[in-house]
DNA sequence: TGAACTGGTGAGCGACCGTTAACCGAACGG
DNA sequence: CCGTTCGGTTAACGGTCGCTCACCAGTTCA
């Protein structure tokens, strides 16, 4: 898939070996291949055999890159919840006012909804299917995530309680997260829909 | 849990054994543990040893009131969306305008999600474990009912196209089925603060 | 009262699935 | 160039789970 040849592989250090190139991008198609199948039947109802098939390799093999299948699950899900967090940090340190802070969350959001439409639906999904420290992993990624909003709104809106604010962050996060379940492949205008919607939403 | 003692049986004709009204508690309680065990764990994850545990008999005893595992998610989806779609269309049929009907629609989806937190979550959870006729039956109850939003919708923005308004229907039902998501116990002004997101949201 | 019915139980079957084990061949590194 | 590493394979184990079977006890009803 990546157009990038072979000598060198300059982008980064520690992937010397054509060995470790070659495992990196198979880790990578599992990671595809999972977040698919995860996304179309649901993380219980996929098989070790499917998802490893489905990135050309069979059974087992899911076992030299993952420790187990929850360790899939949480690659995903621990990979997207940091992106969120990340890059609507990034957004809000950006911002040149908090009005334009919450139309860029908005905005970023809308993008990583459109983009990251498996992940998505994985994400709301199969969340509860994790266990142990990568549940607690992700759901405190999410919960700092959502606080990133709520101060953005707490500052719009000084007179509301933070609960309410964090109500209307989840039920925002729900209308642009809606995108997996209608998009199905059509509904092109759909960024400019949820972005006007999402913001008159929040600004109700 | 009903408070109705025993004599007569008045309520429903056709269960005037003991017996009979027995069963159907059974069933409904079957039906009520199932929701809730569904919620909390998703289908896949739910035994028929603990479903029929929760429901006070124990194991295979589930066959004498459902054909299968499937049958009993099949009955728990379907009477939700007949449910939603026949409330719907009673609202639309009793207003007296456009801009009421979707008032009304909001208002008894608000209430729909806030009384029914399960039977959202086990919705747009596990609709996928659903096959054959059981799955296109729901499919096209929800399509009837989002058809019955968009025609609410395209009466009062005849500029916009169906597949636009869609898009904002499915949008605004993530908004208000976001409270399974948020409102974990708390929240009580949760239903006005969903509403007049929700029409905000519509109208923008 | 006694035969038929029926909802419940416990044991067990068959399939599936996550995971491990034993082994193979090519790439790696001194 | 040779010993090691490592990603891959197939075979198999252990456990779970949906579902069926044989059977039992309390209702129902003629």
């Amino acid at each position: 898939m990546t157009a990038t040849t072979d000598a060198r592989a300059g982008a980064s250090p520690g992937l010397a070996t054509a060995r470790d190139r070659a495992k990196a991008e198979r880790r990578a198609a599992l990671l595809r291949a999972a977040a698919q199948l995860f996304a179309e039947r649901g993380f219980p109802r996929v098989s070790l055999d499917e998802l490893g098939a489905a990135a050309g390799v069979s059974g087992p093999a899911v076992y030299k890159h993952f420790a187990s299948k929850q360790a899939v699950l949480a690659a995903i899900l621990v990979g997207a919840s940091e992106g969120l967090l990340e890059g609507g940090r990034a957004v809000v340190a950006g911002a040149t006012s908090d009005a334009a802070a919450l139309a860029g969350l908005v905005a970023f959001h809308v993008d990583f909804a459109l983009a990251n439409a498996d992940i998505i639906r994985v994400q709301d999904h199969d969340l509860d299917s994790l266990a142990g420290d990568d549940r607690h992993t992700v759901r405190t990624l999410q919960r700092e995530y959502v606080e990133l909003w709520v101060d953005v709104l707490a500052r719009l809106r000084p007179a509301d309680a933070r609960v309410a604010l964090r109500t209307r962050a989840h039920a925002c996060f729900g209308l642009i997260n809606s995108t997996p379940h209608s998009s199905r492949g059509g509904a092109r205008a759909a960024r400019s829909i949820l972005e006007s919607m999402a913001l008159a939403a929040l600004a109700a």
